[in-house]
DNA sequence: ACATTTTTGATTTACGTACATCAAAAATTC
DNA sequence: GAATTTTTGATGTACGTAAATCAAAAATGT
């Protein structure tokens, strides 16, 4: 049987009372009686029960997750993700809110934060836009106490407590190396489709294309970014100039969203073969050109672990716990169409 | 406030114990009382605490893990996370058992099956091998009650709970994409390295890397396939002898384990660059590889991710709760060096 | 209407921890 | 050595559920 309280009060021989005064760092306890307890707690090996724990103290913890509105279906696949999780919030303890903003608006973004502080949760996930009145919302919730944990898109330098997402330079990395080894013998150039240079996350992966490409790929010739606001309509109208402009056009990689517009476009002009397309994020419409052929390879983070990477977090955060890094990271998941994942209701 | 047994209690009108049997079902109620009992139930949302009730049952898992034997790097690894979850079964209150088994060997594992029978756990995982007298095992086991999750190579037929693994054969479909996309223009046979044909898993590989290759990269040779048992030194010898015998060889598709003595042969041969290399599982060697360009792309699946499903799954079965498929599917990682994860400790 | 069976209620203990209170003991100060 | 402060013990209640017991009530059969 595992060690309970009462093992190490018989152990040490005090009582349960002063057990409890040193797993919970209650003042009034002779160090030389301290150092007694914890002898007891570690010859016998015994770890607090979380459970119980939680149980007695009736702990729950409210967080509030900032999203960007819009009808970005990465970001609505991972609202969804978060609505999951609060179904399972009886079970998990959290009160879970979520707090819609305008997509690429430091300004909204830095309105939502000081909402969010005002509802004084234990901790705060927010989509983050990379501007330094954005760092500083996020500066005055960590000085509240409050633990704030970045999605998808980082901020470094704001002090965020930890970053849920994957590594975008890798991702552009890997974009690009299957970029050049797909387009293997052909010539002609490579478009680069983006959202906005305002996220961090769209940097990062073009920073990462962009060296592979020039690292290893240098007989491409890499186009000037175009920016889709991840705007499907915008997007379309976008392509579909680049490839009337470029007919030679050997390969596009989409980095940000908008991949419906990305997808008419090329289905319009009838290259779906000729052109490698790479895009980001699995979703109804990237599945769909995936498994037709227009798209041949999707780089993709799984929305429902950023969600529960995320929550793990804050929860650990708030109680002043340790966080296992290398067990929060995001994967980079390749998907072709020989490996998609069975459709999910 | 979530509502508790009490509130159940005071809203059907009954008393504590009622409930408590209707929860439970217990026998001794009238179906009328438990008509109301449910409707109560329903209309306050009530979910049991799980924490509490398991608190209160004392409730635990023994578990058996039944794992191959030897140096495969990838077993070793699994059975790494197995202990990782050994380290948790304090708070997950699991009891788990490794029982190691020789590779590749039918009988020892139908031993080990009637072993861990004796042992009356609530579930047993098992790396299988396919053939009809380990299935007759697993049917024992489950005919005595006892949850079944076969773990990385699955035992259709055995009437196993669950399998903890990748789509194999869609594994074997996404290598052939890389492979004839990655040589794309160069002409020249492709081989494939198999351990043994006696496991599932690679069997289901080569079927689906054949397939695509027939499908869509038909102008490629397919050689025979060549067993290595897993064996590092067996498969040097055989990749070495490989190379001499086909100079202009475009391709290895290394399906099995034993990768160390698969790129020793490759590298001794200076091909490195002329050889489109995939292998399966990284591992320190392969990921060695991966970073110097002797092998180009790894498939992997998350040992961490099976063991952790497997658990949960077991878990589920021995409570007789449903499981949600979709998502203890264990996803089809693809490493190419860009995209490696931090090595871990 | 009686005996019998089935159903329900009331109450208690337990799980492992948290937290509060009050008294007793020990250590410290003067 | 007395007064004071600090430390420790003893005890009880709570969290939400499980499980058991025994008595009371209701339903059923004859």
């Amino acid at each position: 049987m595992r060690p309970t309280v009462h093992d190490i009060a018989a152990k040490a021989g005090v009582s349960l009372a002063t057990v409890d005064r040193v797993l919970n760092n209650r003042p009034g306890v002779r160090s030389v009686t301290r150092d007694k307890v914890e002898r007891a707690i570690a010859t016998l090996g015994y770890v607090r029960d979380v459970a119980a724990a939680n149980l007695a103290k009736g702990r729950n913890y409210p967080f509030v997750f900032i999203l960007p509105a819009g009808d970005n279906s990465f970001m609505r696949g991972l609202e969804s993700e978060v609505r999951a999780a609060m179904a399972r919030s009886a079970s998990e303890r959290t009160q879970i809110t979520i707090l819609p903003v305008p997509a690429f608006d430091a300004q909204a973004l830095v309105q939502a934060l000081s909402e969010a502080h005002q509802r004084r949760p234990a901790g705060v996930a927010v989509v983050a836009v990379d501007a330094p009145e954005v760092a500083e919302a996020v500066k005055q919730l960590r000085d509240g106490g409050i633990a704030v944990v970045t999605l998808v898109s980082d901020l470094p330098g704001s002090g965020r407590d930890h970053f849920a997402g994957v590594d975008n330079v890798a991702a552009g990395r890997t974009a690009g190396t299957l970029m050049g080894r797909f387009t293997g013998g052909r010539a002609g150039p490579i478009a680069v489709l983006a959202g906005s240079m305002l996220v961090r996350d769209h940097r990062d992966r073009l920073e990462g294309f962009s060296a592979v490409m020039a690292e290893e790929f240098s007989s491409h010739r890499l186009l000037p970014v175009i920016e889709g606001q991840d705007d499907p309509v915008l997007v379309e109208k976008l392509v579909h100039a680049l490839i009337e402009r470029e007919p030679d056009l050997a390969g596009i990689y989409s980095l940000g969203a908008g991949n419906r517009g990305l997808v008419a476009a090329i289905e319009r002009t009838g290259k779906n073969k000729a052109i490698c397309t790479i895009a980001h994020e699995l979703t109804p419409h990237s599945r769909a050109a995936l498994r037709s052929g227009t798209i041949d390879a999707v780089l993709n983070q799984d929305a429902g672990h950023e969600v529960r990477s995320a929550i793990r977090v804050l929860k650990a955060k708030a109680d002043g716990l340790a966080v296992i890094e290398a067990q929060e990271r995001i994967r980079i998941d390749i998907f072709l169409k020989d490996n998609l994942p069975i459709e999910q209701a």
